[in-house]
DNA sequence: AGGTAGTGTGGGAGCGCTCCCACAAGTGAT
DNA sequence: ATCACTTGTGGGAGCGCTCCCACACTACCT
């Protein structure tokens, strides 16, 4: 507190007003020229810019921010302890994603963290007090409270991964129907008639998707519906090994698996090797994700990828949208903004 | 820029003279409250912070940074592109160390990217524009302008490893000569006599100081100066196979080395087993970082730890000073701040 | 009684912008 | 010549805060 005059008479950064006084207009001309409004002249333009260019005028974002009520600024919150973050290569293709998407904007972005209990204290209190336009939700879970606290603040936000088939809020997410789609009809071709399917936790909703996607898949092929060939896992290598024993047990002549994760396919192949299946030989395997596991596993797995980046650079377009229509969500009634986008088999050994 | 008076007169965020009304004070006190300044009587603060709670009164930090010429947020510049920022456990070490002397304060943290030259540009200009309080500058190269830069727009910054003995910037480093002499004391105390040292890049202030006390403490322990024994690298694995093949040639009686990083000692031992010594009977071998290299060698390789979280840590608490007496850095003259930290040998089996 | 501090408080001025109204000047129809 | 637009421009008002000066009031000295 104690110098705050510590911006002198001469050495300050140059203002609106003198960039104007120098180029010999008004201010709000110069503010025109700044912010890109098409009605000022070529010549005033020219003369604002040579101003702007000799003073190194640089505009002032916390006036901007009081004057304008925006902060050109969004905010990417992971919700996960900084650990998840950096080891898990999702986060690092969304950023990049975002990155691009961004780079071309004069939005800034934030990174922010909310693992522990203290720091979603301090996130909330940072959105309450307004200090961004716009939230990029990602890697929620079902029960967070964030996504109905930034409904309530009026905030602009976009998730990745809807909650459910109702969400509210805008939204990106995979083709998981037509991901899981791609798995089966892939096993299918390769002759598989006996194919079970391992789910992932079913109070997420994209691990619904990828069930429905792998009935339809069979019920178009002519298969009849035969849910003892469908378990329940929960995205874990324990329970894509419970889950595995279990359908050998109750189906011992599977001859593939689609597990809703790279991480449960794992746990499955530990089982199916113990049981002395052989991969692809006697049992064919498909993931989910593509993650580095899938490439390493022996044999390689073969694996539905998810368009990271892409969703990434979604999430930001649908974001400015919201935030340059800048109507309260609720009000939007049910003109719901979503993205969803297209996933790809990567096909490897295992199938 | 469409509906700029989506702040209804209602639903609005309460301000500080909304505040003031309700407790029945004046704007000054309120505002004396909000930043805990002393100077207010015990039943007026309880007053005002009534109102406070009841309004659910948020500062508008616009406002406030317009004001005060603050902004309350510092960030933290990565010169890298993304990709390594994640595959290198430092940054993530560095980032939990920040964030944590960071929580208990109302600083915010931005994490900015400036791998790419467009990435760069965007950066200067923010700077420009002042949008941070200070700055925190981790793995900048010797020939980097940033820092340069932040000097010149009187923006407090602390550089984490300091380009020279005579760094005009605040920063923080680990205790490079110490860690050396540490490591060469090791290898002396394992009975070695001819000790080998592999320098990093010597335009690296820090290599330097490694080589510093790789000499020190053969001096102290009554050894005669052999410079044949120092061999040029860079810290990559190819100068390490270089530099350890030079060596064999030039002196074959070596029985230890100490590299100037665990990549280049990587690089020796693949010489080493080469040449048929085996390591550690023939020649032991030291390295530095500890990264995740050292651990998974084989053998594991003993290697220099350094602190990087409390380093994290440390430069915080440097650059939160620098921004309280936000004296122009050019004015400080002499008294330079900076922070050295210890380091530690962590001991396996390749020595 | 008259000083001389210190303590708590109110509110003016001003931070640098954006928004918008007012208005001048030009253009073309009547 | 008049009216009605359109286009470009200047500048007032106001965003919500902090800083600081002014002032009232107390307390304790001379």
């Amino acid at each position: 507190m104690a110098s705050h005059g510590a911006r002198g008479r001469s050495g300050g950064r140059p203002t609106l007003e003198e960039v104007a006084a120098r180029a010999g207009v008004g201010r709000g001309t110069v503010s025109r020229v700044i912010n890109g409004s098409p009605r000022v002249s070529d010549a005033t333009r020219a003369a604002v810019e040579a101003a702007v260019a000799e003073l190194g005028y640089v505009p002032n974002t916390a006036a901007r921010a009081l004057a304008a009520n925006r902060t050109d600024a969004i905010a990417l919150v992971v919700p996960e302890p900084e650990t998840r973050f950096f080891n898990e290569p999702y986060f690092s293709d969304m950023l990049k994603g975002v990155g691009s998407e961004l780079s071309d904007t004069e939005m800034q972005l934030l990174l922010i963290f909310a693992g522990s209990d203290r720091e979603r204290q301090r996130l909330a209190q940072y959105l309450a007090a307004h200090r961004v336009d716009g939230v990029l939700l990602v890697s929620v879970h079902a029960d967070d409270p964030l996504p109905d606290l930034l409904t309530q603040l009026e905030i602009p936000a976009v998730i990745s991964g809807p909650r459910s088939a109702t969400e509210t809020l805008a939204s990106v997410d995979s083709d998981n129907y037509g991901g899981a789609r791609s798995a089966v009809e892939h096993l299918l071709s390769r002759g598989r008639g006996r194919i079970a399917h391992i789910t992932g936790r079913l109070d997420v909703y994209g691990a619904q998707r990828r069930v429905d996607g792998y009935r339809d898949a069979l019920r178009d092929a002519g298969h009849a519906a035969d849910d003892r060939l469908i378990e329940a896992g929960d995205f874990t290598e324990e329970g894509g090994r419970r889950a595995m024993a279990e359908l050998l047990h109750r189906c011992p002549d599977v001859d593939a698996v689609f597990a809703a994760s790279d991480v449960t396919a794992a746990g499955a192949r530990q089982v199916l090797r113990e049981k002395g299946r052989r991969i692809p030989d006697d049992v064919a395997l498909v993931g989910y994700d593509d993650s580095a596991i899938a490439r390493h596993m022996d044999p390689p797995l073969t694996s539905v990828r998810q368009p990271i980046e892409e969703m990434g650079r979604a999430m930001i377009d649908l974001l400015l949208t919201e935030i340059a229509d800048r109507r309260p969500a609720a009000s939007r009634g049910l003109e719901r903004h979503q993205a969803v986008l297209a996933t790809e088999l990567v096909e490897r050994a295992s199938s």
